[in-house]
RNA sequence: GCUCCCAUCGUCUAGUGGCCUAGGACACCACCCUCUCAAGGUGGCGGCACGGGUUCAAAUCCCGUUGGGAGUGCCA
């Protein structure tokens, strides 16, 4: 491989479901990797914190993999661990206290606290900078930050000035010898030979830090490029505990992975054009960070679903009843799995998949056909059955299906002859016979269900419907 | 508090000094189509935060104000 081939990384912690802002930054680096001939470095961020779960690293993998992000491809390397380079992390911090570029202090929080407190300012004073102290038990190392300033040339933002003045010594190594996450992101970024750090823009402060331990570590800084926050409707970056964030449950709910990304993409960028939904090899072709806005986007599951819905329908019908099936044949479903009827379905899809938006709306929208009971929801029957003429009318209609022959033209001109003898517009006069045969009062087409249940079972509802209306 | 970032319809965005009486998408409203509901079609509502500059010309450049956001850990 040639070595100036970009190196592009994603580095999530294992600390719960996967995020859809995580899985935008994700595909900002995996597009820029693919397209440039480039590597997208996958790593684990999962030193110590008691937060860290392995069973989140597979969630990741297979949320990444559903994204199309996955291992099978040439450009991705990795999973790699952070905790794996633990030993590589302590020993370049020994060797910046070699260099001089750090050096041990053994004030606790609270003497940091309490100093402060004293000289009315904030955060730590660099009391130990020149003490000469060597490492011990309880000491922790600190970074010794240099005069002057700091230029992070970021690709979105431009160049980022910042006062060395207004950094403290941060810390390297904690007082029991670990590495914090500031240094081990920058050991393991040299050790990976990234070239290029794009992530989201809550990293941006950090990376003045950073960047001095690239200069420390004897290493140019790579190219930074900081992404805006995704937001909720406050305008508060989206979190786990508040916020409808995790990829796999909009995946479980039947959003498309294609739709997903297509969305996520539209998040503080645009394809060029009138169209957002845009194949994703067009997308591929033409993103570029310098393109990226600056300010935070809301994630608007509103047009998540919009877009989910356009995906649904470009289908062909053929993948529409392949992908339906994925949830029908789950074990979610409320009817027993023996009672499912795929050539009932099969008939039935073309009706269905123009009133979906997200998968799961399938199941509802079919359920009658396949339990024993239609489901019962008592408001839609009071409604249906409140005119003076709605259970005579359905009588009427039952009386037509018991003779005529047995499909959608025969079924549907039967219910307009009881019509047109009361006068009354099909619209109307299909709500009691609706919710008799689908226990709701919306739904797909009437007519064609109808036929699929077959005469008897049609019958044989009403009959239960005009029984309970009439008590 | 301090540091940094940001500011075009309600939302996501196009716009990089004249093509902008600001374009598209989602949402919303109306109408058409129609067996309910959708889908589809047509139309509508709605925005350059504010104040100063620079310029023949500013949504676009500069300054300020206001408003938002992120970070301020021996978390990642």
């Amino acid at each position: 491989m040639s070595t100036d081939a970009p190196r592009y990384r994603f580095a999530p912690s294992p600390t719960g479901y996967f995020h859809v802002g995580g899985a935008r930054t994700a595909l900002y680096n995996w597009i820029l990797a693919v397209r440039q001939g480039g590597t997208f470095v996958l790593r684990i961020e999962d030193t110590d914190e008691s937060r860290n779960q392995p069973q989140w690293t597979q969630g990741i993998i297979d949320a990444l993999a559903w994204l199309g992000i996955d291992s099978t491809d040439p450009h991705f390397e990795g999973p790699y661990f952070q905790s794996a380079n633990a030993a590589e992390h302590v020993a370049a911090a020994e060797r910046l206290f070699a260099s001089g570029h750090a050096y041990y202090c053994d004030l606790t929080s609270e003497q940091i606290q309490e100093r402060a407190k004293q000289t009315g300012t904030t955060g730590y004073d660099g009391y130990s900078r020149d003490r000469g102290l060597g490492p011990g038990e309880g000491r922790v190392l600190r970074f010794r930050v240099p005069e002057g300033h700091t230029i992070v040339k970021d690709l979105v933002r431009g160049d980022v000035d910042f006062d060395n003045a207004t950094i403290e010594d941060f810390v390297l190594l904690r007082g029991n010898g670990t590495p914090v996450f500031l240094l081990a992101n920058v050991v393991d970024d040299i050790l990976m030979r990234i070239s290029h750090v794009v992530r989201a823009e809550e990293h941006l402060p950090n990376t003045p830090k950073q960047q001095m331990l690239w200069d420390a570590l004897g290493h140019g800084a790579p190219q930074w490029a900081h992404v805006p926050v995704l937001v909720n409707e406050q305008r508060k970056k989206l979190s786990k505990r508040r916020d409808k964030v995790a990829v796999e449950q909009y995946r479980e709910e039947g959003i498309l992975a294609d739709a997903m990304r297509n969305y996520l993409m539209t998040l503080g960028w645009a394809p060029a054009g009138d169209t957002e939904i845009v194949e994703w090899q067009s997308i591929v072709e033409s993103f570029r960070l310098e393109d990226v806005n600056h300010s935070p986007a809301f994630f608007d599951v509103k047009k998540l679903q919009a877009f989910n819905g356009e995906y649904i329908r470009l289908m062909s019908i053929e993948q529409f009843v392949e992908q339906a099936e994925v949830i029908l044949m789950s074990p979610g479903v409320p009817w027993p799995a023996d009672r499912y009827r795929p050539e009932m379905f099969r008939a039935m899809a073309p009706l269905v998949q123009t009133r979906v938006a997200v998968m799961a709306e399938v199941v509802p929208m079919v359920d009658f056909l396949f339990l024993a009971e239609p489901p019962t929801d008592d408001a839609s029957f009071t409604k249906a059955f409140s005119g003076d003429v709605a259970a005579s009318t359905l009588e009427e209609i039952a009386v037509e299906f018991e003779s005529i022959t047995w499909n959608v033209e025969q079924i549907k001109s039967a219910v307009e002859a009881v019509g047109e003898r009361h006068g009354i517009k099909l619209g109307k006069l299909q709500a009691p016979l609706r919710v008799a045969v689908t226990g709701r009062s919306v739904g797909p087409p009437l007519f064609e269900p109808i036929e699929l249940l077959g005469r008897d079972e049609t019958l044989r509802r009403i009959r239960l419907a005009l029984a309970r209306a009439r008590r």
